[in-house]
Parts: C-alpha cells; structure tokens; sequence
DNA sequence: TGGTTGTTGTTCAAACTCGAACGAAACTGT
DNA sequence: ACAGTTTCGTTCGAGTTTGAACAACAACCA
C-alpha cells in the first residue's frame, strides 16, 4: 500500500472536468446517433470500426476489444445490428471458434449517411473547440493513458 | 444544414484516443470501486459531490446535472445508496416538492476509507502520467467542451 | 497420441440507464 | 383568486451492460 497522495486543487479540477465533459458529451452523442439513425453509440463504433478494417470484417474479440466493450456486451449489440441487416457473422476461416463480423452494404451505406451528422456533434462540442496546440497536446495525453492501461497497443 | 467537414487524421487520432481512454478509465474505475467498496461509480460520485456541498445534502435535480445522470437514474441511485444508509432522503424546506439527498456519518466514513483507492487508479492511469503543462491544457480543453455544453457553469 | 491448459463466443441472471408519463407542488399573469 | 404553465421527483417499461458459467475448439508438451 503506497501513501495516498491526494490531489492538489489544479488536478481536480482537471479530473472533475474531464469526467464531466466525457459524459455529457457521450449524452450528445447517444441523443444525436439515436435520434438521426437509430444507434446507440456503442453500435455505430462497431460500423464504423468495421467499415476502416480489411474486408471489412473483424475477429469479435478484437473488435470488442476496440470498441472497449465486454464479449457479451458486444455479442448482443452485433446481434442487434445483424438483424438489422447491417452485420453478418461468418464462419472464421482457419480457426472454428471465431466468428467474424462483417459489415454488409447496407451497412455501409447506413454509416455513410449517418456519419457526418455525427462528426458534426464531436466537432462542435470538442474539436473545433481547440487549438491545433491544444488539440495535440490532448491527444498525447490520451494516448499516454491509453498505453498505460492496456499494455499492447 | 451545414456542409461537413470531416475530420483530419490529426483530429481523427485525437478523437480516437480520447474515446478509447475514457472508456478504458472508465472501466478500471468501475472495476477498482465494485472489488473495494461495493460502489459504482455513479454512486461514488454521488457521495463524493454530497460530501463537498453545504451540509453534504443536495436537491435531486441539482445533483443529478453534476453527476450528469437522468432524473430517474439518480432517484434509483439514492436508493440504492439510501437502502445502505449511506445517503437519507429529506423533505425540502420551502418547496414540498422538492427531496434532498444527504449524505450520513456512515456514507462519510465509507466514502474515506474509499477514497485513496479511487484517486490512486485516476493518479496511475491519467493525472501521473501528464506534465504539469499537459495537465492545464487538458483540462482547459474541457472545460470549453463542458461549457459549450451547458449553457451556464 | 493423449491430456492439460488456453482461447473463443454465447447464454444467463442481475444490475443499471434512459425517456415518457405521471401526480404534486410552485410559479405566472390576469 | 384562479386557470395555465413550469418544475420536481418517482414510477414504469424497454433496452443495454456486465461477469460468471459453459461448450466447443485450439495449442502445447510430454
């Protein structure tokens, strides 16, 4: 047990900020994607991973692994999309276990129309908000936080 | 409707990474205080803001806008919280609509013996990991993101 | 080869979240 | 005073999330 240091007024108040701007922007963002496409934004993370993945399709570990979601959280949330029509799971070849996730046409076409609406959001209540300095400078923060909690990559 | 611009890959990479470590934190926090105190984070925030305000006690509404949670979340919440007798529920002073949550002498004690092990997790995996000047302009970022937000504080 | 160990994805129960609808109380203007 | 509007907190139903348990398959090594 290390001695707990607290934190000094200027690190709560980064920390409470960013706590609270995450969440409400992540509020912005559920209300815009359902609204406009019927997504939620864990749904519309797995397209859009999908469609910037090879042949558009993903292991579903890996993908719930960068959608940072549970397995099961994801094997419900795939399902939801394949009924929709929006992802198919196929067989993976070469290992029996795996399923692949496959984002169909329709879903392509589905991201395609409904991602500049959501851009639009994330520009409005973050990225245009910022400094091209202040812009970077978070992002090496956030991928410092990254790295150090999930190991590799 | 506006034209849309899409993101660059400076601002893409930015946003990705912002994404991912919020996510990430987000779990390793939930994680940390479900194994140690039995708490969501949620709840730890609501005894937290309890803990900071005129005699630990806040309006239903006024909390819920801080912890950013629906009026109905909260009220399952303190519920929950209530049923542990960390928090107590009493009538409002001039307006009998209104409730206020209040934070106990027990919901106090738990919330110290929680704390340290809170902070170390958001010290390991984000406040420690930043220069000081990393530090403010983060949160100088989020702040204009929180402000934009909501249209007042 | 055969047995142990690890990985993969799903199912299940429990918990949590949200928005809509609601009754109650406060505010408004006439 | 009083109808109309707003605010307050709760209830409810529907949807989502998680970890644990599980069955199927893969990888390893004697």
């Amino acid at each position: 047990m290390s001695e707990s240091r607290w934190l000094d007024a200027e690190e709560m108040s980064a920390w409470q900020a960013f706590l609270t701007a995450s969440h409400l922007l992540d509020r912005r963002i559920e209300e815009q994607l359902k609204s406009a496409a019927g997504l939620t934004h864990p749904q519309f993370e797995i397209l859009a991973i999908l469609s910037a993945s090879p042949e558009r399709r993903l292991r579903m570990t890996e993908l719930a692994r960068r959608v940072v979601v549970s397995k099961s959280g994801l094997t419900y949330q795939v399902t939801q999309l394949a009924k929709r029509g929006l992802v198919e799971r196929t067989t993976c070849p070469g290992d029996d276990r795996g399923v692949l996730a496959v984002l169909t046409d329709e879903g392509m076409r589905h991201l395609e129309k409904t991602a500049p609406g959501h851009v639009e959001v994330v520009r409005r209540f973050l990225i245009d908000l910022l400094s091209r300095q202040e812009l970077t400078t978070m992002a090496s923060a956030m991928r410092k936080a990254q790295e150090a909690m999930r190991p590799s990559s």
